[in-house]
DNA sequence: CGATTGCTTGACCCCCATCAATCCTCGTGG
DNA sequence: CCACGAGGATTGATGGGGGTCAAGCAATCG
């Protein structure tokens, strides 16, 4: 059982405000687990019953709408915590988290997180922080969500993938999202993106290689983002 | 000077996991204000330095979208606390804040809070607890936007606060939201927001007197927020 | 009591959801 | 190794929701 303040993981998230002795005493109860893509790490309306510490790996987290489609809220990667929402406030996830690639996560039973809440205040008030931000995250998509178009939505997201997500070895995008994921993250119908993608493309500023997005042109990208 | 211990309202907030001496060293720095219709509470882009406790009233909080529109994000009103996201990070104010009554209000220094947050655990716990439930309402917030359509947005906002805002006197809505805040709230224009509020008072599922909102079916309303 | 602001209604049309048909891709089993 | 089937990707046609513009009306305020 590897330990977790050997592990460089740690220093990206909440969890950097441990104390060594906390984290020496998580190591105890951690189990490492190996996640392939399209695996789900938990579900909608079930206890999480512990937080996720992802060592490797892209996951989207979203929630089914009453039309029966997900959205997608929000991609979760390498470096950070998944699932400490829900274990917040004790209540099952109001969310649905599934694997986009391979993964490779350490989980953090409740327990041992309660413990280390009560233990060491700076936990909290970083996760606090980090909470904070993510609203903030969250202001920022529903304005998008509410005033630009579908177009200018895609753009974004793309623009997002592009800063946020490692490059793979061949220089796109590291996620490999379906037309299906990206209508799910925009709210649009899964054609319009494909419709977008290839005007784009046509346009220069992306290519495409066995649906592997390239972003040549993030400039221009950024302009049909913004509306122009 | 009141004090906040006597205060009734602290007991609806995160400022209920204060102490007794908490409270009293809060009371000396705190200072009351009125607040008018339409004024201000702050500003996108400037520092809060505080946190406001809302004793009486309600307010908008909205974010410019960059096509010069305002995105309303939430309502906050009596009993809850406002601005305390930017100052748990310690940043600007993503979010412009807007009186939509007559408000009366304690502001609360930053500096207090911050001692706060480092005497009292309880506080920061309580503070993220109501951080991560926010959260979970913007998820909602988004998956609606995104997926349904502008009437049934309607429909959701006009439940939202058949349940959240006191009736006035008359058993109308409490919160006088003109055409153009319903549209800054599901992301439409005003003509839309005229159209499907005449459409309801046809139907007879709401009534309009001077511009006030009566909700008489709001079973009905539930469907139609359903897609129905 | 003008004047500014918000409300209302109508006309127009564009973006995009939906439906349908075809093609592509890849995993599976014979 | 190839045939096959299933799910995703693509393209086209069509219609509607709702954005935008314009013009008239009501209300509120200095």
């Amino acid at each position: 059982m590897s330990k977790c303040n050997r592990c460089i993981i740690h220093q990206f998230n909440s969890l950097k405000a441990l104390t060594k002795e906390d984290l020496c005493r998580i190591s105890q109860y951690k189990t490492s687990k190996i996640i392939k893509k399209g695996e789900v790490l938990f579900e909608e309306g079930k206890h999480v019953n512990g937080v996720f510490c992802i060592e490797e790996g892209v996951c989207k987290v979203s929630k089914k709408s009453n039309n029966g489609r997900d959205q997608i809220l929000l991609l979760v990667k390498k470096g950070n915590l998944l699932g400490e929402r829900s274990l917040i406030n004790d209540e099952v996830s109001n969310l649905k988290a599934t694997a986009l690639s391979a993964m490779k996560v350490c989980f953090i039973p409740k327990e041992e997180v309660v413990r280390t809440f009560e233990m060491n205040p700076k936990f909290t008030l970083n996760l606090l922080k980090k909470t904070a931000l993510a609203l903030k995250n969250t202001d920022n998509i529903i304005v998008d969500l509410a005033q630009k178009t579908a177009k200018q939505r895609l753009a974004s997201t793309l623009i997002y993938l592009y800063k946020n997500i490692d490059k793979d070895t061949e220089g796109a995008i590291g996620v490999q999202l379906s037309r299906e994921d990206f209508a799910n993250i925009i709210g649009s119908a899964t054609e319009s993106v494909i419709r977008f993608l290839s005007e784009f493309k046509k346009s220069g500023i992306i290519s495409l290689k066995k649906k592997q997005v390239f972003i040549l042109k993030d400039a221009k990208l950024q302009q049909i983002a913004q509306g122009f």
